[in-house]
DNA sequence: AGTTAAAATGACAGCGCTGTCAAATTGAGT
DNA sequence: ACTCAATTTGACAGCGCTGTCATTTTAACT
C-alpha cells in the first residue's frame, strides 16, 4: 500500500541506508545521489513511518505542546500551528494538558518527555516565563522553544518567539491618547504574568512619550480575570479625578470592565473609553465590541514549531528570536473624549 | 531504561509471547500464568512501547479525533476528555482539526486514516451527524463513536454517546414558564444541527406540557451565532404581541439577544428574560450572567471514548450507547415576569 | 600509473513488538 | 498407564527504519 525505504531504494538504484542519509539530511551523500533518491522519493510519495524511526533510531520524532491556560481560543490556535509544522516535517504532536501549579509538575514533565521520547517541547506562558523550569528542561536531552512576552529573549538557552507586548500596549495607549484621552486607567494582569509587565510598560512609555504624567491611582493591579476588571473599573470610576479611558490588560478584564460600566450606569463609548487586550472572540460579542490588539496565534505557534525542529536538527541556520507584535484593532469600545 | 517484553518475560519466567498475550488479552493462556505475568508488569511497572505494537502488529493503536468546530472551549473540553481514556489504555491520539465543509473532506480523513494506521475515530457534529460521512468511514476499516445530540442512536452503524438536548431544553422553558412566563421566544441554530431541532422540540414539548398553546411568530430560525441573536431579538420585540422570555438555542445567540436587548434599551431580566444553553465560559461574562444549560463535555468525551476503545478491542460488553443531560443552570438572565 | 587518505556507499544487525506455526503440556477417554 | 485431541506455550521471522562498521569509489597527490 504505503511506500517503504525499500521501495525508495530500488527504485533509486542505490541502498536503502542511502535513502535513509537523504532523508535525514545527513552529510556524506553526493549531490547527484541526493537528487535521484529525492525524484525517487517524489515518484513513489513516500514518507518515512515514525513508527519505525522511533523504534530504530535514537532520535525522536515528536514534539509535545504543554499547555496550561484557561483560554481556549489561544489554545487551540497555538496547536493548531503547531500542528501545521509538525505535519510539514514528519514530527508527530503530542499534546499534554496539565496543572502549572502542581507541585510535582516538573516530575510530570520529565516522566512524559522519557515515555514518549519527546524530542521538543513548545512552551507557553506561564511555563516558557519560569527560568528553572526552562533550564530543567533543557538540562534533559529535549530541545525547547518558548514563546514570550517581550522584546529580546531574556537567555540563551533556547530559540523564543517574543511577542512585543510592549509595543501593541504602547500602539493602544497613543490610539487612546489620540482620541483625546488624557487620563487613562490602566488594570493590570497577574504580577506572575510577564505580559502584563510588558503591557503596562508600553502604556507608561506611550503616557511619558505624549508628555502626559503618570499617575499612580490610575495603575491598578489585577488578575486576567472578569471580577478583576468589575473591581478595577468600580475603583477606578470611584476616584475623585476618574478616568475617561480604561487600558484593560486583556479582553476578560475589558469585559469586566463593561459589565462594571453598565452597573453604573456609564454609557460606553461616550462617557468613557475602554480597550482590552488579545482579540478574543468574545471581544466582538460584547456590547459595544472591543478595541483590542490582535495576535497572530497560529502563525507565532507555526514559526516557533520551525525554529524547533531546526533546533532538534541542528540545521539551525543562526536564527534563534523571532518577534511579533499584536495590532491594534479598533472597534465600538473607545471613542472621542466628549466632556 | 524503561522495561521491556523481554525484562517482563524474564521476570515472570516465560516467554516473551506469552507476555504479548497477556498484554493483548489473547484467549489461551492459563490463569495462573496470566497472573504472573501481570506481577511482572507491575513489577516492573511495564508499559509496552507503542512504536513497537505499530510496528510489528496488524493492528493500530491511534485514536484520531477530528474537529471542526468554532467553539474552542468544546474542542479543549473534549480532547482533554479523549485524552484521559487514551492514556489509560495506551492509546495515541491524534488530533485532525479541518474544515467540514471543504468539498473533499472525505478523502482527506481516509487518507489520514491510512497513512497515520488510525483505529478508531472520535466524531463529534457537524461530522457525527452526517450520515454519509459515518457510513463511509464504517466501511474503512476503522472503528467510530458519535457523539451527537438526541435520546437514542439513529442507527446500529457505531456506538453512539447521545446528549439529551430534549430534555435539557424541556428543563430551561419550564423554568422559564415556573417565572410565570406564557409567552416565551425560541432563537434556533442552524436547521444543519441536530442539536438545533432537540432544543427546538424540547422547547415545545415544555409548552404543551403546560398547556401553553405554541406560537409560530415566536419560533425563528437562526444561525448558532452572535449576529443571529441580535436579529432574532430585534424580530421579537418588534412583534405586536412580544414575549416576555427569549430561549436562545445557545449561549452565543443569548449574548446577541442581550446586545440587542441593550440596544433597545430592554431591561433584563426585568423586562426580558432571556436563556441559553451550553455553559460556554462566556455566558458568565456577560451582563447580566445567563441562564443556561451545562453539559460535562469532558466526562461525555471520555465515556464515549471508552466506548470506542471496547469496540476496537472486540471487548465491548454490550453497552454500545450512553445518555448525558445538559444541566439548568440558573442565573441571573432570567427573572418574575413583572408585567 | 601508483599510492593514499577522504568521501561515499552498502551489508547487516537489531530496536520492541506481533504473527505464524511448531512444540510441549494437559486432561479426557480408553 | 496410553492414546489423542485440545489447550497452552515458545521459537523465530520480520515490521521499516537507523546505527555501526566494512567496503568501494573518488580525487589529490607522488
Amino acid at each position: 500500500m504505503k511506500a517503504t525505504i525499500n521501495d525508495v531504494a530500488k527504485h533509486a538504484g542505490v541502498s536503502i541506508k542511502t535513502v535513509s542519509r537523504v532523508m535525514n539530511n545527513e552529510p556524506s551523500v553526493r549531490e547527484a545521489t541526493k537528487e535521484k533518491v529525492m525524484a525517487s522519493v517524489v515518484a513513489l510519495d513516500y514518507q518515512p513511518n515514525l513508527a519505525a524511526r522511533n523504534l530504530a533510531g535514537t532520535k525522536s520524532y515528536s514534539i509535545a505542546f504543554i499547555y496550561d491556560n484557561p483560554n481556549a481560543y489561544y489554545v487551540i490556535d497555538m496547536q493548531n500551528g503547531i500542528l501545521k509544522a509538525c505535519k510539514a516535517q514528519g514530527y508527530e504532536l503530542v499534546i499534554h494538558p496539565c496543572n502549572a501549579q502542581s507541585k510535582n509538575i516538573l516530575d510530570e514533565i520529565t516522566l512524559m518527555v522519557k515515555m514518549s521520547r519527546i524530542a521538543g517541547i513548545v512552551l507557553t506562558p506561564p511555563f516558557s516565563e519560569n527560568p528553572e523550569f526552562v533550564e530543567h528542561l533543557t538540562n534533559l536531552d529535549v530541545k525547547v522553544v518558548r514563546i514570550m512576552s517581550g522584546e529580546q529573549a531574556p537567555d540563551a538557552l533556547s530559540p523564543c518567539v517574543m511577542v512585543n507586548d510592549h509595543k501593541a500596549a504602547f500602539d493602544i495607549t497613543e490610539h487612546l491618547i489620540e482620541l483625546g484621552h488624557q487620563r487613562i486607567g490602566f488594570i493590570a494582569g497577574g504580577k506572575e504574568h510577564n505580559s502584563s509587565a510588558e503591557r503596562l510598560n508600553g502604556y507608561k512609555d506611550a503616557m511619558k512619550a505624549n508628555g502626559i504624567a503618570l499617575d499612580d491611582k490610575l495603575m491598578i493591579d489585577g488578575e486576567y480575570s472578569f471580577e478583576s476588571g468589575v473591581e478595577g473599573a468600580k475603583y477606578l470610576m470611584a476616584l475623585d479625578n476618574k478616568p475617561s479611558a480604561i487600558f484593560s490588560c486583556n479582553d476578560e478584564i475589558a469585559a469586566g470592565a463593561l459589565f462594571a460600566s453598565r452597573l453604573m450606569n456609564i454609557d460606553i463609548p461616550n462617557q468613557l473609553s475602554i480597550a482590552g487586550f488579545e482579540n478574543s472572540p468574545f471581544s466582538r460579542q460584547t456590547w459595544p465590541k472591543l478595541t483590542t490588539a490582535n495576535q497572530p496565534t497560529a502563525q507565532i505557534a507555526e514559526n516557533a514549531t520551525k525554529l524547533l525542529i531546526s533546533q532538534i536538527k541542528k540545521a539551525n541556520d543562526g536564527k534563534t528570536v523571532e518577534q511579533f507584535t499584536p495590532e491594534l484593532v479598533v472597534r465600538d469600545s473607545t471613542g472621542n473624549i466628549t466632556a
